[in-house]
DNA sequence: GAGTGGTCTAGACCACTAA
DNA sequence: TAGTGGTCTAGACCACTCT
């Protein structure tokens, strides 16, 4: 209960550790208060910057939120109550929303049509400056936003594409045109949100993020989308299966 | 090349938004500083603390990284030059240390029996208490730390596993014994990670990083592993496929 | 030695919440 | 109204890098 002014590590480490310690052995519990600034810079005798920094990291970290006006509270990062959604499948909302008897929700944020920007043109086998669709969706599960889509789709085969398709569902537009999505490749990363994205997706400015960058594709191999999918993990949690050999 | 002061916005996000905005358009390029604090300083008559903030965020984001005596630069964030890693294959990385003609390194950081904490003992289908192997790895791909990996395996069927079939392949232990795993059940994850998985991994205190809890299980689907898995996005990139239907 | 980022102080004013 | 967190200032000393 005290910080060692001695030390080489800084005061705002060994509070967060000290903090740390306390959430971990449950001596603060899952909803309970830590102590405030004020508090803080009483008990470790610092200024109200770094007590404040302290607190920063264990905000970063997930583990404490910060309410103005009333205290900052730990939280309960258990994974019990977050509905599991499938990173290894795709075009499947429609379908795990039916079996879990949940509403799905597409609210489509922008619809146009640009020139393909180099990295994307390459990632479709189009020429540079094609044209293809830009489109960003807002995603809901049982009204709680689970993802943030942009994507850049092909335009040529699909040139009656309407919002009304993307509100309702990509997949059966796609279906309907004869075409039969296979599946994606994706590459996964770790972030943190632009402000965009974190105010679409309900999350603090200091929450990292999962993010995939995707390249999908048809039966016959040709890619038709590239996507930058972000994934709410503040109600959702994302599983995949790992198989040990290629097939 | 200004803040307003009068705005309801933060000076801080002011700042950093006009920041991001010089890199995102390239006019300031990877590799090259971006202004130094005292610079901001006098630029957007701000304090120290206050342009110190804005480029908090930028680092946090992954856009710069700071060096002490030398500036704040821009990062290259391309994958690019990254070694891509698949999260959907399991117990594959001396295949792909053989197929990319890298080597790979398991240092066993800790190895030893322990009592299963009620969470794990769920998992691996034991009663609470029962002993299990804890274990704690960081593995190198061509010298490079890409993975820390805790993990709580069955000690019943393996009592003669040692730090040295560990540091060899556990993989190839498990089929000389006998059991072919299968594959696993990964929950992926954004983090901050702590000061321990940030030092083994060689990272900044401020990247977020993928977390994955696994579980391992064998051909008849008995489960053997439980794996909390940090995997280093600085040098490699982790993919996976998705398929659009169930088989 | 000059310049960089890392830490820290002791204040200040503000917006919001709860009693 | 008292207490909370959110932002901001104008300094300070330090460790490190580069020349």
């Amino acid at each position: 209960m005290n910080i060692d002014k001695n030390s080489l590590i800084p005061f705002y480490l060994q509070i967060e550790q000290q903090l740390t310690e306390k959430i971990s052995s449950n001596e603060i519990k899952p909803g309970d208060a830590i102590p405030t600034e004020a508090a803080l810079c009483e008990i470790y005798g610092v200024s109200r910057m770094t007590a404040r920094k302290a607190v920063d990291y264990l905000v970063r970290q997930g583990r404490v939120a910060r309410f103005r006006g009333r205290g900052t509270f730990v939280i309960d990062n258990s994974n019990e109550h977050k509905t599991v959604l499938p990173l290894d499948r795709h075009f499947t909302s429609t379908e795990i929303a039916h079996e879990l008897n949940q509403t799905i929700e597409n609210r489509v944020l922008e619809f146009r049509k640009v020139k393909a920007e180099p990295d994307i043109a390459e990632l479709l086998n189009l020429q540079a400056d094609a044209q293809v669709y830009f489109m960003v969706r807002l995603r809901f599960l049982d009204n709680k936003p689970f993802v943030f889509e942009k994507s850049w789709m092909l335009y040529e085969p699909f040139p009656d594409l309407s919002r009304e398709a993307l509100t309702d569902s990509k997949y059966a537009y796609l279906r309907e045109k004869g075409f039969t999505p296979a599946g994606s490749n994706k590459h996964i990363s770790a972030e943190l949100p632009s402000n965009k994205i974190r105010q679409s997706l309900d999350l603090s400015r200091d929450e990292p993020i999962l993010h995939a960058r995707s390249v999908a594709y048809f039966t016959d191999m040709m890619p038709f989308e590239v996507a930058d999918i972000y994934y709410n993990q503040r109600y959702f949690s994302f599983s995949l299966k790992a198989q040990c050999e290629k097939e």
